[in-house]
DNA sequence: TTTACCATTTACGCTAACGTCAAGTTCAAT
DNA sequence: ATTGAACTTGACGTTAGCGTAAATGGTAAA
């Protein structure tokens, strides 16, 4: 099995150990200890950091990345929580492709813009 | 010439007046004044406003998008700085983009998982 | 065993992006 | 003319998300 020391996740995700402890105090990781009392990250972390460093890259809050998180990863078992993972789930989808459309729009407007300084530069040049 | 006070902008964004007055502090957007002072909100100012909000809504630093809002917006006339705005321009249309696909990639694994979840709920179901 | 590094907790510090008074001015309606 | 809402400028307060320093303990190689 897969373990990692926290320097190597500092080197890994280029962030400081300080990032990493905070976000377990925040509860959005929980690793294991050594008997001296190290802490030892396995795959389960990993795969939650990624997430939370994904999340951050498109402004979400951490302790909105916590929620999504700890969802898609505690793997619910009632079929009351089944059903409510999904209708949260599913809300996320439709949020995340809110962006997705807005992201174009605003994509879409600049090129605009750029193509008139494009024609503005052409003009200039063309006297 | 259609104006605004600043009570009408924050009903418009929902935001409070303090937020209006700290973008201006921080020179992403000058009003003009009344004789008595008030400040004055005209189409060129809303247009940024709402640039600035939808930059904001992407996670990006107030910082980040002054440079932004700047640049399309002052109308560069020299060649030089023609062709250095479209430069850069280009550049935040490609970052754009790569959001753009990273959000897209995002969802497929979104959608992965809400459908295991689903599946996991028929079979519950079944028995 | 010493050297050098990596780890731990505690705790105070810092910046961005506002919130929240306070104290005064102006506007709009009665 | 008065009243109340809306405006103004300070200035201090607050929260998130870490940075950083201090004091201490474990670890691995020479």
């Amino acid at each position: 099995m897969e373990t990692y020391t926290i320097s190597v996740l500092t080197k890994k995700f280029d962030v400081s150990p300080r990032t990493i402890r905070y976000y377990e105090q925040l509860g959005m990781i929980t690793p294991h200890r050594t008997e001296t009392g190290q802490r030892i990250y396995g795959k389960k972390e990993m795969t939650r950091l990624v997430l939370i460093f994904r999340g951050k890259k498109f402004g979400f809050k951490l302790d909105e990345i916590k929620e999504m998180v700890q969802l898609f990863d505690q793997d619910p078992s009632g079929t009351k929580q089944l059903e409510r993972t999904i209708r949260y789930g599913e809300e996320k989808v439709k949020e995340v492709t809110e962006k997705i459309e807005e992201l174009i729009e605003m994509r879409r407007e600049m090129e605009e813009m750029l193509q008139q300084f494009r024609e503005k530069l052409r003009n200039q040049k063309e006297e």
